[in-house]
DNA sequence: GAACGTTGTTCCGCATTGCGGAACCTAGCG
DNA sequence: CGCTAGGTTCCGCAATGCGGAACAACGTTC
């Protein structure tokens, strides 16, 4: 159990909470007798708990036993949080060489369900004119290199919705006709990078590339940033090259079978 | 949600369990704010009930943002899940097809966490003389053939456990001599299957072979069982060699490299 | 620096929600 | 049939969970 301080929770919270870790503790379906002895509560207020728990699908009945076992729920829970972390980890030592190798700020961010980037890991350049808190900060995609790679490989349904919602101007260089974003993911697709040049911020410049699961979705990018008059042209060729090596290596750890 | 009978249970387990569901519809991690506008539930609220969840591990807080995502927790939890369902579901096909085959009744097994043997899935044969509630009933695994292969592969400090809390009598054929069954165990390691004839039930004989994970562990066992009087010498040398190829498939889907 | 807005955290009085005991129901066994 | 075991339902009661409001901290703007 986590400590805390002594802040009220609710006690049916904690003993429902009490009653799934019970279940961690066997391989075994137990029933609520079972479950009132280990807990030592009666069995009606087990009962009323793994009601509870069953209708979330957190817990379910085997019919033929009428004993109770951990629900699918789960499983579906659980694979947000594997997806997190497997990417934090996987891609953390190759987000740090990147960063060393090209001395730039390097990004791994993902798409959030209202369709807004987040970076949620960065590694800072040695030349870094100024960190600001960038973590965990939702950004509109089309206005990011990294966020254009996520368009790019998201269902067509899902990028209307995108361009339907609006594209807000953040310089005089961001995308703001839908037309132009459809043909610049297009591009994206096509080349596997990204580049967005002083679309979100001025002077500053970014190219990404993707980062393809097991299933062969694209479920994050990686992405080089500095400030433009760093990178010019021929940097920037680069910098996607190295990009594009990262984001293949952190892939086919993910089991990518490209 | 699961559809249920008018029983009452905690709202606020029920709300717990709409805050956790809440995080599976984005990546992003959720503040109190974006819960309590999502849930329509006071601030005060979320914030006990997320309280009692980072307690229990179900969720946890990202310090940098102080925004709140789903936990650790919920990955062991649902590991236990996924153990049972990739068993039954990757097991199945090659069960049902070995019952065909061998026209006798096939078991998946388990050990519980208090060292008994457990049914998850059976496969009736069609000589079936009596079909008794088998699944999900507790034997003890000296007496029947899956339990010797599960035994077989535990950590010695555990098999001396089971061997100390008592080996009972089922038939005069029951194995109750901790050095015979030791012996047994020694055997069953080194053919890589087991035969029990007439150990837990008179008339009753079977042979069962391991299953093993992506990681070598033997996490289950198939057995096939049937009336003594049709499971002579030879036949029972035939459906050992069906028990293991079976084991030796589901192991394979399983991720074993072997 | 001050004011403001935002968002997570704490506190408190109240009423309704969750509780535990007991009864009920079902299945299996002798 | 009676008994046991174990999951399910019901009900009166008091304490638990609630929601509103205040608080604390941080970031932004002027």
């Amino acid at each position: 159990m986590n400590e805390r301080r002594s802040a009220s929770v609710p006690r049916s919270v904690e003993r429902a909470i009490a009653i799934l870790k019970a279940f961690g503790e066997t391989t075994a379906d137990l029933g609520v007798t079972d479950l009132s002895q280990r807990l030592d509560l009666p069995k009606s207020t087990i009962h009323r708990l793994l009601t509870a728990l069953e209708r979330g699908g957190l817990v379910e009945q085997n019919p033929a036993t009428e004993k109770y076992r951990l629900g699918i729920e789960l499983v579906r829970l659980a694979g947000l949080v594997l997806t997190r972390i497997d990417l934090q980890q996987v891609a953390g030592p190759h987000l740090y060489a990147l960063a060393q190798a090209c001395e730039e700020t390097v990004n791994l961010s993902i798409l959030t369900g209202d369709d807004k980037v987040i970076n949620i890991a960065r590694f800072p350049s040695p030349h870094m004119v100024r960190n600001v808190g960038w973590i965990g900060r939702e950004m509109f995609p089309h206005s990011v290199s990294s966020g254009k790679v996520l368009l790019a490989y998201l269902p067509k349904e899902r990028v209307e919705c995108v361009l339907a919602a609006g594209l807000p101007r953040f310089t005089n260089r961001t995308i703001t006709d839908p037309v132009r974003l459809r043909g610049e993911l297009a591009r994206v697709r096509q080349q596997g990078y990204a580049v967005a040049q002083e679309e979100l911020e001025e002077g500053l410049s970014a190219v990404a590339a993707p980062i393809v699961n097991h299933e062969g979705h694209v479920v994050a990018a990686i992405s080089i940033s500095g400030p433009s008059f760093r990178l010019t042209e021929e940097r920037l060729i680069q910098l996607v090259e190295m990009a594009r090596r990262a984001g293949k290596a952190v892939s086919r750890q993910l089991g990518w079978a490209g």
